[in-house]
DNA sequence: AATAAAGTTTAGGTTAATCTAAAAATTGTA
DNA sequence: TACAATTTTTAGATTAACCTAAACTTTATT
C-alpha cells in the first residue's frame, strides 16, 4: 500500500470532482485546466496514479477513478472539509476565506488527527459551502435538505443552505448568527402566521418568520 | 523575498535547535544526524540556504543562522508549538504523542490562520512540554518560572512545569486538571496550612495545599 | 611534524514533478 | 471520406532533494 504525495493526491482530487463523483472518464485537458499546469504533466501524472491502482487509464480515451481511488479522493476531500468547518466556527474564518487555507490542511496525514477533529467540531455533515462532509468510509450523509419550514417540534437539523442568496437575506443572516453549519432545534411552531421558535447552536433562542424559515435549507440529524 | 520550501524549513530548524539559539556555528554532520539524513545533502543544503542569506558558511567550517535566518527559524517554532497546544487543548491529545502532526502542521503557511489561532488559544506562553512560544516577532516571553505558592491572591499564570517529575504526583496532577499549559488564577491563600484556592482554566476552583503549589512551575502573565 | 582518523565537499547519479516542442491519435467538418 | 482542428502523448530538458563514492580538509595521535 503506497502512500499519495500531495500531487498526486491533488490530482485524485480533480479527477474526483471533474468525474461527477467518479463516475464518468476525464479528459486530460480538462485535468490539465483545473490543476492550471499542462497537458503533457497530466500525462505524465496519470501513468503514475495508474501504476498504483487509483485510475483506469486507455491512452487517447481518459482516465476513470477506481473503487480504491475514489475512497482515496473521498479521504482528502473529508480533510479538507472538516478543517473549513474549523477555520469557520471556530476561528471565525468568513465562509469564503477558507478554502485555500484548507488547501494545504488537507494533506495532514493522521487519521487520529481527523477523528478528534470531527468530534471537536460536533460531527458536522456539511461544510461552511454547505457541501456534504463524506464520513470515514468515504460515505456521504444521504438525507436531503429541506426547508426549514416543514420540520417538525424537537427535529435537530444542520442550516446547509439559503434558498434566497440575496444581499439583504444573507446579511439578515449574519447578524442573527444564522450561519451555514448552524445547528437548529425547532422549539415551536405558531400556527396563526407560520412563524417558528428555534434554539441555535444548543444557546441562543429566537422566531424565525415563515419567509425565512421557507429560505432556510437545513438537514435533519 | 523568497518563500522556503518545507525541506528548507527543516534545516533551518535543525540549524537554529542545534545551535542553541542561534549563536554557535554548526557542524555538517551534526545537521545530518539529526534530519536522518546524508552530509552530502547537508553541503547542497547549506549552499542554497546561504544563496538564501539565512545562514553564513565558510566551507569546512561549519554554518551559522543570520538574523534573518532566525526571524523565520522562530516563525516556523512557533507554529509548530502553537499547533502542539492546540492538539493538547482543545484536541485531547497528550503531550507526547503530539510532536509528528505539529512537524506537518508547522509548514502550514498563513499568518491570519496563525494569529486567529493564538487568540483561540488564549495566547498561550508555553507548549505541552514547557518549551516557550515565540511571539509573532520571534520574542520568548522574558518571564521566569516561580513556584506557584509565590503567587499574591488575584495573580494569573500559566502551569509550565513541575519540580516533581514523580509518577504519583503526575497522576494526581492528571486527575486533577491541571495539565501542562493550564491558566491559573490565585483566588485566595489561607495563612495557615499555606494551602490555596485557585481557579482553572477561567471554570473549575480548587484547593491545593502547599506541598503542590511549591511544585509547581508557573508563568505570571 | 607526519600520518591516521574524522569530517566535509565535490562529482556524478536518481527520482518526482514539472516544462516545451514535436509527433501521433481522435474528432469534427466540408 | 478526407483533411483540418483539436486533443493527447512522447521525447527530451530542468529543478529540487536526495543518494554513493571519491577527493579533499581539518583534527587528533603517535
Amino acid at each position: 500500500m503506497y502512500e499519495l504525495s500531495f500531487a498526486e493526491e491533488n490530482y485524485l482530487k480533480a479527477i474526483y470532482h471533474l468525474s461527477a463523483d467518479g463516475q464518468k472518464q476525464v479528459n486530460t485537458n480538462a485535468i490539465a485546466d483545473r490543476l492550471e499546469t499542462r497537458p503533457a504533466s497530466v500525462s505524465d501524472m496519470i501513468r503514475k496514479l495508474s501504476d498504483k491502482g487509483v485510475v483506469t487509464y486507455v491512452k487517447y480515451q481518459g482516465v476513470k477513478i477506481t473503487d480504491d481511488g475514489k475512497k482515496k479522493a473521498l479521504w482528502v476531500i473529508r480533510k479538507h472539509r472538516l478543517w473549513e468547518v474549523f477555520l469557520v466556527k471556530k476561528l471565525n474564518f468568513h465562509w469564503d476565506e477558507v478554502h485555500e487555507i484548507a488547501e494545504q490542511l488537507e494533506h495532514i496525514r493522521s487519521s487520529l488527527l481527523i477523528s478528534r477533529l470531527d468530534e471537536f467540531l460536533e460531527f458536522p455533515k456539511f461544510d461552511p459551502h454547505g457541501d456534504p462532509i463524506p464520513n470515514a468510509d468515504g460515505v456521504m450523509s444521504a438525507n436531503p435538505m429541506t426547508p426549514l419550514s416543514e420540520l417538525n417540534v424537537g427535529s435537530i437539523a444542520q442550516l446547509v443552505s439559503m434558498k434566497d442568496t440575496g444581499v439583504i437575506f444573507l446579511n439578515y443572516l449574519d447578524r442573527t448568527g444564522l450561519n451555514i453549519g448552524t445547528k437548529i432545534k425547532v422549539i415551536d411552531t405558531m400556527e396563526f402566521d407560520g412563524s417558528m421558535e428555534i434554539e441555535i447552536n444548543n444557546d441562543k433562542r429566537m422566531s424565525v418568520s415563515k419567509q425565512v424559515s421557507d429560505n432556510l435549507l437545513v438537514i435533519v440529524e
